[in-house]
DNA sequence: GAAGAGATATACAGACCTGTAAACCTGTGG
DNA sequence: CCACAGGTTTACAGGTCTGTATATCTCTTC
């Protein structure tokens, strides 16, 4: 029926459930690992509900990507207001509150390695880790005038909290903690 | 029959044969996108053959992924040792050679968040980006040994590398290019 | 040439996948 | 009380998955 893109601000409260429970389990076990009937029975509703509501399973999971950043987003937001200057460390403190729960890793990443480039919510990934990186290049223009280039600079911190988020699926270790104090110094001039 | 790890200097040609088409569809399209009777028919055998060298499909993907670092290593050493100091970039190097043919980024970032952590070839992931990172600092160590702290300076390196080849699959941008300039100005004194 | 051993192919089991058609149940208007 | 409409559930279609039991075929050995 709903082939269109899912619109999150007109679901129903059942279909808030399915897509909290469907996004519990893509990110725990990866997004093909999970089939829409698991997704339906722990989400205490029926198959056709499931379809009823987001099309079919790709638009589940372009919900999925699509919520997250929502609710990221102004996470990320909050504490770029709360931090003192150089704000883009910000960005590397919800990576490590992040990481403190997401035991997986980024779920970016790593849906980004299980889609086809081709999937229509690919270019949701895309642009949440667009944004990211846009944001960084912000914030070093106004907290760090002098920067000469702050696009380099931004991509820069980019690929180190990247990696080591993508690196905290594997190691599980303390890189983003180092990560953030080598972003810590670079930012100090 | 098999469900040893299996041992690569042992594989027939036969063998050889269905693991490289393997490699090539697990890296194309995802391990778990590709069935094993995919793999068997473009192989040219039959599935039971498959299975008789490989044991199950956990034995062929291990099989891929060490197959592919033991490939992929020499050709590491290669260009550290046809690099001059400081020889670190030329992971990097390598990196930028394989993006120009792996177009769905590195393959084993891809497998990481592809298989559960307890998956039997979870540890060779592990491995391959262990000694990558380590071969950096040995490579810091011995050309730059000026440097108080080789360790974290790998790391940084290393975040930088993995950044650029984790994104390198979602933008397929220049992305690694920029990481080995500004991995080239960290190393310069 | 016959018999047996080992490799190969056929065919299938059993589970799971996405997606849907049709039956059913509930609540509303006449 | 009855007809009708909307949402819900049951049941299933059609396909794909991993893995294997059984039959066939080939090749060696006597």
């Amino acid at each position: 029926m709903d082939h269109q893109p899912i619109d999150l601000d007109s679901l129903t409260p059942g279909a808030w459930k399915i897509l909290d429970v469907a996004s519990a389990l893509f990110y725990e076990y990866g997004i093909y690992s999970v089939g829409v009937d698991t997704i339906a029975t722990e989400a205490g509703v029926t198959k056709p509900i499931l379809y009823k509501n987001f099309g079919n399973k790709d638009g589940l999971i372009a919900a999925y990507l699509q919520n997250r950043h929502r609710r990221w987003w102004p996470r990320l937001e909050e504490a770029i207001a709360a931090s003192p200057a150089p704000r883009a460390l910000a960005v590397f403190d919800v990576y490590m509150e992040d990481a403190k729960t997401m035991t997986r890793g980024c779920a970016y990443l790593n849906a980004a390695a299980e889609l086809a480039t081709d999937h229509p919510a690919y270019p949701l990934i895309r642009h949440h880790k667009h944004v990211v990186c846009e944001r960084l290049r912000q914030l070093i223009e106004e907290d760090l005038p002098q920067i000469e280039d702050p696009q380099r600079l931004a991509d820069h911190l980019f690929l180190l909290a990247e990696g080591a988020f993508a690196h905290h699926r594997i190691y599980g270790g303390s890189l983003l903690a180092e990560a953030r104090q080598i972003a810590q110094k670079l930012l100090s001039p």
